[in-house]
DNA sequence: ACCACAACCTGGCCGC
DNA sequence: TGCGGCCAGGTTGTGG
């Protein structure tokens, strides 16, 4: 469930533990979580290797190697790590677990299977069709109108799409329409300069809380990460925090859609 | 181009 | 209490 800055909370917090750690045991508990190479082979190359850094790009956690391999983590759906000691019992739940010099365990813990594990030698192989990094300085709304301009695709399609931007979930999207006004239906192509704006604007503003909050806690006990608490994404039925009208629930992109039908107008079409 | 739907999976919650 | 149906912060492949 975790979207940019969940990821980006877990990767401190996991930098401070393994960088410069060993890995000393590898147990791959549910095959699949290992998208490549075989598990065989991922426990193989994994052992021995020292983690020399935990990042971020995207919703993935990236893990630099001194063998020069990346070893990259999305989490998906459910998934999270889990920091344990490495004598304590491992939860059914938990997919991989990673045996570090000096103790500790990471627990790849992930009850719905969704999450993926990729070992490989240049991190293009996964992440290259990635798009811009919404808290870059790159993102800014000339090259935001670049990507939208001559689009027909409905403004939350776009930007739930990963070649676009890359770590917006439906939780920000939501809670960035919602800020900037704008009706998760529009086409993209049709956002004028002060629109854009206001949505590169309320992006940056919705991720960089949500960031320094340490992520989302939606209190459904899946995931627990910071204090970042949403506006109206999950609402739908309370009164809109800016103009008080009933907050609306659509489904669009195949995501439920929580929107204010005052301050975020259809306009056309 | 763009969209809808199914798959991948499990667990929590709600209503009957 | 039990059970069915619906929901879920994601991604990918297929077909219209």
């Amino acid at each position: 469930m975790p979207e940019l800055p969940e990821v980006e909370a877990l990767a401190r917090r996991l930098h401070k533990v393994a960088a410069g750690r060993r890995v000393t045991g590898c147990m791959v508990l549910w095959n699949r979580t290992v998208d490549r190479p075989s598990a065989a082979r991922f426990r193989r190359d994994l052992l021995g290797a020292t983690i020399v850094a935990v990042g971020r790009r995207a919703k993935y956690l990236v893990c630099s190697l001194d063998s020069g391999s990346r070893l990259l983590i999305h989490l998906r759906m459910s998934g999270d790590i889990f920091v344990s000691r490495d004598d304590q019992p491992i939860d059914p739940h938990v997919r991989v677990a990673l045996k570090l010099s000096g103790g500790k365990r990471l627990d790849f813990h992930d009850p719905r299977k969704f999450g993926r594990m990729y070992l490989v030698s240049a991190d293009h192989e996964v992440l290259g069709g990635l798009g811009v990094e919404p808290l870059s300085s790159a993102f800014t709304p000339a090259l935001l109108g670049d990507l939208l301009r001559g689009s027909k695709r409905r403004i939350k399609a776009l930007l739930l799409d990963q070649s676009v931007v890359a770590g917006l979930g439906n939780i920000y999207v939501i809670e960035s329409l919602w800020r900037a006004g704008i009706h998760p239906c529009r086409a993209a192509g049709s956002l004028g300069e002060g629109e854009l704006r206001d949505l590169c604007r309320a992006i940056r503003a919705v991720l960089g809380a949500a960031v320094k909050a340490g992520g989302t806690d939606l209190g459904d006990g899946v995931w627990k990460s910071g204090r970042f608490t949403p506006r109206i994404y999950g609402r739908e039925e309370h009164p809109c925090p800016r103009c008080r009208t009933e907050l609306r629930r659509i489904v669009v992109a195949q995501r439920g859609t929580v929107y204010c039908v005052q301050c975020q107008p259809a306009g056309r079409g």
